[in-house]
DNA sequence: TATAATTTCTATTAACATAGTAGAGTATAA
DNA sequence: TTATACTCTACTATGTTAATAGAAATTATA
């Protein structure tokens, strides 16, 4: 798994909207802004996030993005597989690979598929609610 | 983490040597043939793995490759990372990342850590002795 | 109703990485 | 001496990434 600048966004916007839960809408550029992302980059997020079915939108005046559910029904992985794509370390998993005429003995494969189990653990066990509480106390930490 | 096809590549590489260990050289073209992968691109693979100390070679007729230590000695994950880089799957990890103005409080660097760390608990404990027994025992399983 | 604020859509681009190709050079066993 | 093998450097095609650009559509509200 590679996790691209796209991918870092999207999950960061998601968190910036999962804190924001039943809050008011965020506008790109409010979160462009936050986040330090170019808004026209994050705005492209955005709109992907939204075909994905994980954000909504408000258009016009007073409009903006918000979670189009509850940040506890959105899972890390979710999102990260959406922008980026598979986890496997290597396409060898995938229909598109050339290079093994006997993937079924191939002895990598197995420890690859291990990989990706490993890594589906943590990150398909962490949904945005989590992630909110963590910054929310880590914020306050840093406050105090 | 991404596999490359040159680091899957060197992976197959330093087994098919493995496989062949205190026995004859082998040269280029045998594995070439034997693993399907492009001559001179494994070639180019071979003269970054004997830089890494892993492989050495013997020029001229009768020349070829072979392993420079032991199997049990070279470990997965010391030849992936040498070829194909860090395993994290973000660069926020390394220095050359820009994007979180403050990385000591971003939720999402601790959980790309624990992904480092249960990929690395597979890799590093996995040594060339290991697949070659390995595959050698799928062989065996096969021909049967 | 006009306007400012906002999302939406499509195209373009610069830089880089990947996967491979090409060819001339060097060493060595037989 | 020669065939066989590794060595080295350069080149290239393709795709991906990370943006940038600008015009169009929508909507609250003054």
């Amino acid at each position: 798994m590679r996790i691209t600048y796209k991918g870092d966004y999207a999950l960061k916007a998601v968190l910036e909207l999962a804190s924001n839960y039943r809050k008011d809408t965020v506008t790109i550029h409010e979160m462009a802004n936050r986040l330090d992302i170019p808004a026209k980059f994050l705005e492209q997020v955005l709109l992907e996030l939204k075909r994905g079915g994980f954000v909504e939108s408000r258009r016009g005046r007073m409009g903006g993005y918000l979670l189009a559910k509850s940040p506890s029904q959105i899972k890390l992985g979710e999102v990260i597989r959406f922008i980026d794509g598979p986890i496997e370390p290597i396409a060898c998993i995938d229909i598109k690979y050339k290079g093994c005429n006997a993937t079924y003995k191939c002895v990598f494969r197995k420890i690859w598929k291990e990989v990706a189990k490993k890594t589906s653990e943590i990150i398909d066990n962490i949904t945005f609610e989590d992630l909110a509480k963590e910054t929310k106390k880590e914020t306050l930490v840093y406050t105090i």
